[in-house]
DNA sequence: GTCACTGCAAAGCCTTTGCAATGGG
DNA sequence: CCCATTGCAAAGGCTTTGCAGTGAC
């Protein structure tokens, strides 16, 4: 995604726009899609602006995920940041850690939760597992 | 379930069967199917059990969730366990705060997953919305 | 000029850990 | 009997909060 749509979003939902903003978002949109957590993208920031704090990283997370361009999970005891908004699934390779983007079929799950009644907003799944790379067979 | 069910599957565990866990257990069969975070449960069942300490539910819930009675799903910054271990969608209302199962259709989203060549072990799907109960709307 | 944002330090959850005492198999 | 489990206290990780100073608009 272009810069401009991290900055247009922002704008939309009355955010300012600062210097650590845009740092924070050039690091996500030259990582994405990705998997962030708020402290890896500080110790990855903090060389180029070096007064912010971890505070202001969870700040700008924050913001960005109220102005819709970032998703978050919690998994691990921590949580998670993605800029992938579209709806899919989050691989976590218990033995590697890694996480990885799984595309789903949306149809097949939203259409149970239309009938339950409810106003479904936001859909998050997370499997976990042995990825490809870590099974035994893997050549 | 049963109370036998979730002895024996802690037996098979070689996990021990303790008058602490077996409150544990009564607890969650009698709130089932449920959601629960530890604290409500360590609230819940002190009376019962005057001596037990958080740390020990935390202990007892892990037991459970290793001898597979017991699943677990992190949202809102805590951890929540369920006694339903079939896939199923967890509703969270965004207003209310309460968690409801949706029955959705393993098949549509499984037959995605395995075309990734990882090997899934688990799948948690968590909803966010405004609960039928809480829409304005509601009769 | 104003109000949101930053930086800093401190506090606040939630969960785990270490260890001596206990008791289930 | 032995080792897992308990109870207790303390520590640990992650995230938020409060507040004074700064800077975006």
């Amino acid at each position: 995604m272009e810069r401009d749509y991290y900055i247009d979003s922002l704008k939309k939902s009355n955010f300012k726009i600062t210097p650590q903003r845009l740092t924070v978002i050039d690091y996500v949109r030259s990582h994405s899609p990705g998997h962030f957590t708020a402290e890896e993208i500080f110790n990855s920031i903090k060389s180029e602006e070096p007064t912010i704090t971890l505070a202001t990283v969870y700040n700008i997370l924050k913001a960005l995920q109220s102005s819709g361009t970032v998703k978050t999970f919690e998994t691990g005891g921590s949580t998670w940041f993605e800029t992938n908004t579209d709806f899919h699934g989050n691989f976590v390779c218990s033995n590697c850690g890694k996480i990885y983007d799984i595309d789903i079929d949306e149809k097949g799950i939203l259409g149970n939760i239309e009938g339950s009644g409810n106003s479904v907003q936001e859909a998050t799944l997370i499997l976990r597992g042995i990825c490809k790379e870590c099974l035994p067979d893997h050549d």
